[in-house]
DNA sequence: CCGATTCCTGAGAGCTTCCTGAGAATACCC
DNA sequence: GGGTATTCTCAGGAAGCTCTCAGGAATCGG
């Protein structure tokens, strides 16, 4: 059975959607986050009194009371409380942009859990900057910054596109690990992603393009089994 | 008959084809862990309670309730449960990748009964992670780790194809103990292999070219038995 | 010592996997 | 709204790997 640790971040989830919350607070529990549920807005508040969340992932389209006026009535209690927005991707999201305010952030539905997990780390780094202010990833010669989004290779800058980029932090994340295409895709691209696994291929061809363009390879393909960021065997 | 330990890991296998739980439990239980079947969703449901497994081997594919809804129902009777799902090869593949997120895993049918074992060590491993590098395999000076694929002898590193990796892999679970060709290839190979078993010898000898190159050998014929890793004798 | 059995290994066919260019579809920005 | 950047699909070709086959070597029993 998995223990939550004495002292992890509390977050707490709330969507309509047994998937979404489902989806979230699996990823969440893995990375290490007490997650505590709701499924409606009403829920919600009442959880977080007696569960008091160091942020909170919030929809915005729930029956009942909606995810605008459940951050309202938080703010109003006085809970200085970080939150992300979900949001499906139509007209409410302009209304979102104007409401997230200091710490928080929204993401459009469907999104790539590793992106989420990304993001809330970001917004508490933010709002404890002193604890671990790490957002640099780095293997070898190569270095990524979270939150700028900057990468360099031996010190030059290196553009990427959103994708790749996001490929890349996943590849660092898991420096010389192997990691399957399948594994790629879970974590790379957005939950409902059905196409085949060559787009994986495709972006690891980019991305060679530009980040092995000069120097030792370090991106390497393991045969039948998947990719791996590593030190060239020579 | 054998023992089953006390304090195992329990597993839950859910199947409506016999031929495949009684395959996966066999193996599990060969590996000491604690096994229970159950063939539809309500049953699996009812185990749960009553058995509290620390993992579940879910086919998607299942007359009644399938995998999916299983899993929904499971979490959301609290159950912190990892599960990894069985899944042909086709169309539902994809949708399973939105659901594996977190701790979990999905494996297509036909599969390796080791990679299976594998895999559930694999998840079990980051359900709970405690040493660092409970990833490597080693006999005498041969290292093996499971992460990064990579294999040294004598600290000098070895190149391995996907097989000849995996059938390593094999004997150094089961280091000095003789496996015979056919328990190889059921292990090794997926569990619908119809070739003949010389591809075993045929791999054995791959091996013994890249391992036993130079070194005492390890890879022993063990003649009208099987094959068995140990140190040599004399 | 001889035949039978088992095992080893080289060679190669054919299959799978991977890479990449080209272009269509889509999102984004001024 | 038009142009640009990005994402994704598709397909051809190259490379690597898997598996089969067959001849020869090693081992065993008598």
């Amino acid at each position: 059975m998995m223990e939550t640790p004495v002292g992890a971040t509390r977050v707490l989830v709330v969507d309509d959607e047994p998937s979404i919350t489902d989806l979230v607070s699996m990823a969440l529990r893995y990375e290490q986050f007490d997650v505590r549920v709701a499924s409606n807005g009403r829920e919600a508040i009442d959880t977080v009194e007696s569960f008091s969340p160091d942020l909170a992932v919030l929809d915005i389209m729930m029956p009942g009371i909606d995810g605008f006026e459940v951050a309202r009535r938080l703010r109003n209690q006085g809970a200085q409380l970080p939150i992300l927005f979900l949001t499906a991707r139509d007209a409410t999201e302009d209304k979102v942009r104007g409401l997230t305010l200091g710490g928080d952030d929204y993401m459009t539905k469907p999104f790539s859990v590793e992106e989420l997990v990304a993001r809330i780390r970001a917004i508490l780094r933010r709002a404890q900057p002193a604890a671990d202010s790490q957002s640099r990833l780095a293997f070898a010669d190569l270095e990524l910054d979270e939150d700028t989004h900057e990468v360099w290779r031996a010190g030059r800058e290196i553009e990427l596109t959103a994708t790749e980029f996001k490929l890349l932090r996943y590849l660092l994340l898991n420096a010389r690990r192997v990691l399957s295409k399948d594994q790629i895709l879970d974590h790379v691209w957005n939950y409902d992603f059905g196409g085949n696994a060559n787009i994986v291929e495709t972006y690891v061809s980019y991305l060679r393009r530009k980040v092995d363009a000069e120097g030792a390879p370090l991106i390497h393909t393991v045969r039948g089994v998947g990719y791996s960021l590593r030190l060239p065997k020579d």
